[in-house]
RNA sequence: GGGCGUUUAGCUCAGUUGGUGAGAGCACACCCCUGAUAAGGGUGAGGUCCCUGGUUCGAGUCCAGGAACGCCCA
């Protein structure tokens, strides 16, 4: 039997309750096995989560689209693999694990030891993964969970290495040397990202210095630098081609600056003496500011063009430091210069410098000022306040250092990923662009990082020699390996341990030992497609698998990083892509459209969501959103969301559980054939059949925005807006009859398949309607909604006919309430007649095969078809003076006394259509604008009248004094029913009622009086003394009168169970 | 500077292959209904669909150019 429903739920208890019982029953797994014989398959892989950190809300999202098409496809019948991923290795760890210690710096984790560092990232890894996976099954997500992967598992650390070994036996790993940021605390380099987050303002000395010309006796280039301690790695000078230098004399002394800079930085009085283009200026040598040193030695300095330079700041000639600068790098590796590289990893000179090195980087700037100006090579140093760019972990400023790094060389395989791209399906579509561009202008891929925990890049280089290998698994490592195998063996691929091992150099004989990089990170979750699919041992498994149909990742970033490392790697090991489509999503914010920040305080943590406004609405949000956009997301949304469609769901099912546990229906006793079902019923059901076709439709096509809008539509508009409220009165029924069974058959139906189209989206609350809905009338169903099959059409429950029927009758009963409206007449006051007219042939037909929902919706008794709508509207046609008069003048008189002559419906017609009246005034056409009209509109007396293009609904507002005491009747009816709900009934008590009433009133309580006892479940109805004990009182409007009532409990209908 | 996206009501957003007068929710005004709904419903007001030009019988939708904003790259 079904069991009665409470419509005030508390849904986040509800659900922790249904979570429970999934694990505890055994439904997860039987989900993730009921398909495992199947023969359709469908594979998705899982872009792993940084196991690092609890989840977000903005991790939520992409889960619920992981859930949703995995669950549809399940319910589709194909089996699955169901695996979660955690990404573990990177940088990203080491942060919080270096935070938990206390830690700032590399040196503290060298203390520390590199083994136990390392085992607290794991440790870490392992914990938040646990995290991770409690919230995700809080979010309803059904994984096989105890299987998920580990990206810093074995496995895929040599996958990884196999797929290096395969580019380096084409010969696409090279070392190459880069200037980076870099922070000298930390001793490691920064990502642009990271740079952009730690711009700070900062005073630093900064100086004008003189470079004196080679053969040019006294004259000089003036440069300025905000970073003093580059100049001794100074090697050429940059000017723009196409700018004019002055040649500006103080004293003896010349400078050459260029003409638009010469006021900002020539100090004192001064004399321009001549010009030179700086196109004339290239090639000239000059002497190195610190030319004494070791490391300068045999560096020729000379003036190179550059089109960036510019002479709003400094004097319009850079100094370039290829060894201390970016762009300095990129010109001299144009303009093949010499490379002096000042600093180590901690920011400190080099040997070569002569009295700076040992010196730290940050406290050179006033001796180096000195040292210029005893060199007489100073012109002038200042403080000087600017942005410049600081380490967002320790606030550090950070310098550019040379570093070398490892790379993968992409040209040779660019174009080929081009068209791997092109075969997938990106959805939205643009993102293949996004990609393309990506892909056309990348650089070839910097693969190592100067860290500790990641993939051990597999690359042994001789310290000797130069030469260098790269190991693709661990049995080739333990065939080469000359040394240390002992040590590493028993332990992760990871460091410390596989830097013990040693190789020999096949060049030079000598030993080879790993480079102490660690790789990329997006190179272990972009091997995932290999790795956990088996690649290496069991290519059966694989081939199976291998493209998986679907990934889904948030969109910003994962061009360049996973979807980027996914083609990239499976480009060069397989040349294809390794999925066939990709769902991208845009990016959460908060309500109010801004970005989430903890310091901002408006982050909203997954568990907060989770309690608070229960996973299912959360899902929703996420399912009813286009992906493409960003996402507002916060408890007010969860609150409209909860309101306009998981309420009405939830009480239109409320509803039917509830009176069929009052009447103790059980479906399977009943069975009432469509064609004696009723035209609302056979409506629901044919409109039922569309929805599920729309929802099959959509989500194969990943679309769950409109899967869900249609879902939505249906349940709100059409099944609680339209059927349940028209059908109510079938189910109050205290009789069981046939036209009973037929309206809880037809909601039945309707509530169990849209609980089931449901239940990808919202798990929770679709299996509790499920079990009592289905299972506690079926015992032999499954025990789950999410083991049984997605719904299907029904194509002989479909009706295009009733369909459009009953879409033109909702038209018309909107019509009817606007013309109600319009006259003020409240729906409770029953009205004579309703008079309906079309333009439309045929259209009438339909009103008329559905006119008993628009008597009783509109409470009027008579339906009426007219022939010409016309004559229920009549039109009252002026000209606007104020517009004709300028324009026509002497012309208005005839003007006006041909519009008096014209037939007004048809000008009023055109007029509201928007479209010009065409006159004849004296043998001339007139066009009059609709501007130059001023149009009435007139009800015909005695009726409200709404029309527009398709119908016309009149409405007869006669109001007999029969139609009147109804009104009082039902008004009165409506001042019981609310007593009884203040005295705490039950909705199956019955009741004795007592009135004082007189005249008119009296009149209509007796006249209605078996009405009123149906309506109110009244036993006794009856003129009395509402005061007397027991009864309750209450005092009731009807029209303008007051009437007094007292009612009280005399018994329940029988059959009737008490509400649980 | 290049690529991509966005621009529709006060706010947040829908608008399939171009098809008659442009939609929803929130907010607003008025009204109504209610023994499924601590709810809900209706009516109304509110829009040069960013701008300019083009294609077309017809453009929010297609094309070209431009603007503003956002993301990515340089």
């Amino acid at each position: 039997m079904f069991k009665p429903v409470s419509t005030k739920v508390d849904f986040p208890a509800l659900e922790r309750e249904t979570l429970r019982w999934w694990y505890e029953s055994g439904v997860v797994e039987k989900y993730l096995k009921r398909n495992e014989k199947s023969k359709k398959r469908w594979s998705f892989i899982d872009g792993p989560i940084t196991a690092n950190n609890p989840m977000g809300v903005h991790h939520a999202w992409g889960r619920t689209y992981k859930d949703l098409y995995q669950r549809f496809h399940t319910m589709l019948g194909e089996r699955q693999r169901y695996q979660n991923g955690f990404d573990c290795q990177g940088l990203w760890v080491e942060v919080e694990v270096e935070k938990e210690l206390g830690f700032t710096s590399k040196q503290d984790i060298e203390a520390y030891g590199i083994a136990r560092f390392v085992e607290k990232c794991k440790e870490r890894v392992w914990k938040y993964a646990a995290v991770q996976t409690e919230q995700s099954k809080r979010l309803g997500y059904f994984m096989d969970w105890d299987n998920s992967y580990y990206t810093m598992s074995d496995e895929n650390n040599y996958m990884i290495w196999h797929f290096l070994k395969v580019c380096h036996e084409r010969g696409w790993i090279y070392r190459g040397a880069d200037v980076m940021p870099w922070c000298p605390r930390c001793a490691t380099g920064l990502s642009e990202m990271e740079v952009s987050e730690g711009y700070q303002e900062r005073t630093h000395t900064s100086l004008f210095a003189r470079f004196p010309l080679e053969g040019r006796d006294r004259e000089y280039l003036l440069v300025w630098t905000t970073t003093p301690w580059t100049l001794a790695a100074n090697v050429a000078a940059a000017v723009h081609p196409d700018l004019t230098y002055q040649k500006v004399k103080q004293g003896d002394d010349i400078y050459y600056v260029a003409r638009e800079a010469v006021p900002n930085a020539i100090r004192g009085e001064y004399e321009v003496v001549g010009e030179v283009k700086g196109s004339d200026m290239l090639g000239w040598r000059y002497r190195g500011p610190f030319d004494e040193l070791p490391a300068e030695q045999g560096v020729e300095h000379r003036v190179i063009p550059w089109d960036a330079v510019d002479a709003a700041e400094g004097t319009g000639i850079v100094h370039i430091a290829p060894g201390a600068g970016r762009e300095d790098y990129q010109l001299g590796k144009e303009h093949n210069l010499a490379v002096v590289a000042p600093l180590d990893e901690s920011g400190v000179y080099v040997d070569g410098f002569d009295w700076l090195t040992g010196m730290r980087v940050a406290t050179v700037a006033e001796p180096i000022v000195e040292n210029l100006r005893e060199k007489g090579l100073l012109y002038h140093a200042y403080p000087h306040t600017h942005r410049y760019p600081t380490c967002w972990r320790c606030g550090t400023d950070l310098v550019f250092r040379l570093v070398e790094e490892w790379y993968i060389a992409v040209d040779p395989w660019r174009e080929q990923i081009m068209e791997v791209a092109k075969a997938v399906r990106w959805i939205p579509e643009f993102g293949l662009e996004r990609e393309l561009d990506w892909l056309r202008n990348m650089d070839d891929w910097m693969i190592s990082k100067k860290r500790y925990w990641g993939l051990a890049l597999p690359i042994w280089t001789c310290d000797a020699c130069g030469w260098f290998d790269v190991i693709g698994s661990e049995t080739e490592l333990k065939e080469r390996a000359v040394a240390g195998w002992e040590e590493f063996e028993g332990h992760t691929p990871h460091r410390p341990w596989v830097d013990a091992v040693k190789i020999r150099c096949e060049q030079c004989g000598g030993i080879a030992s790993r480079i102490p990089d660690v790789g990329n990170p997006w190179l272990d979750a972009g091997i995932v497609p290999f790795s956990t699919l088996r690649y290496r041992h069991d290519r059966e498994y694989w081939r199976e698998w291998f493209p998986a149909d679907f990934i889904t990742e948030s969109f910003p970033g994962q061009f360049r990083n996973w979807f980027y490392s996914l083609l990239a790697q499976s480009t060069v090991l397989v040349g294809q892509s390794p999925f066939r489509t990709v769902l991208g999503f845009a990016t959460l914010r908060d309500e109010r459209g801004e970005e989430m920040h903890k310091s901002k305080g408006n982050a909203i943590w997954f568990d907060d969501a989770a309690e608070r406004m229960g996973a299912d609405v959360m899902r929703w949000l996420y399912l009813k959103h286009n992906p493409a956009q960003n996402l507002n997301f916060g408890f007010s949304l969860g609150d409209e969301a909860r309101r306009q469609f998981i309420l009405p769901l939830w009480n239109s099912y409320a509803f039917f559980a509830n009176y069929a546990a009052l009447d103790g229906f059980n479906p399977a006793e009943h069975d009432v054939p469509l064609a004696e079902r009723t035209l609302l019923d056979r409506w629901i059901l044919s409109r039922l059949q569309e929805v599920v076709r729309v929802v099959r439709d959509r989500l194969s096509d990943y679309d769950s925005l409109n899967a869900a809008r249609a879902i939505e539509e249906f349940v709100v508009e059409d099944l609680s807006n339209w059927y349940i409220r028209r059908n109510r009165r079938r189910f109050w029924k205290t009789e069981s009859d046939r036209d009973k069974a037929a309206a809880y058959l037809t909601l039945h139906e309707v509530l169990v398949t849209v609980t089931k189209l449901l239940a990808p989206f919202l798990p929770f609350m679709t299996e509790v309607m499920y079990r009592n809905l289905v299972l506690s009338v079926d015992p032999s169903a499954p025990e789950s909604v999410h083991l049984t099959d997605f719904p299907e059409v029904d194509e002989s429950k479909v009706d295009p006919d009733l369909d459009r029927d009953m879409a033109a009758l909702l038209h018309v009963v909107g019509l009817g309430r606007a013309a109600r409206a319009r006259a003020n007449v409240k729906v409770r006051q029953p009205l004579p007649r309703v008079l309906v007219g079309s333009r439309q042939d045929g259209a009438v037909a339909a009103i008329e095969r559905l006119k008993d929902q628009l008597l009783d919706e509109l409470n009027v008794k008579d339906f009426e078809v007219v022939d010409n709508p016309d004559e229920y509207v009549t039109y009252r046609v002026r000209p606007n003076l104020a517009v004709l008069g300028p324009k026509y003048g002497p012309k208005l008189g005839a003007i006006r006394k041909a519009l008096e002559a014209a037939d007004p419906a048809r000008i009023g017609q055109l007029q509201r259509a928007g479209r010009p009246v065409t006159l004849t005034v004296d043998d001339e056409t007139v066009e009059l604008n609709p501007d130059e009209l001023l149009v009435e509109v007139q009800d015909r007396e005695g009726f409200s009248v709404a029309e527009d293009r398709d119908f016309m609904v009149a409405l007869d507002l006669t109001i007999t004094p029969e139609l009147r005491l109804e009104g009082m009747a039902r008004d009165f009816v409506r001042g019981v029913q609310d007593a009884r709900k203040n005295a705490g009934l039950q909705i199956e008590d019955t009741i004795e009622t007592v009135y004082q009433a007189s005249g008119e009133l009296a009149e209509a309580i007796e006249r209605f009086a078996d009405y009123i006892k149906g309506e109110t479940l009244s036993t006794d109805l009856r003129p009395g003394d509402p005061e007397a004990d027991g009864f309750h009182r209450e005092e009731i409007k009807v029209g303008k009168q007051r009437v007094t009532v007292g009612i009280t409990k005399v018994g329940r209908l029988a059959g009737a169970r008490t509400e649980g």
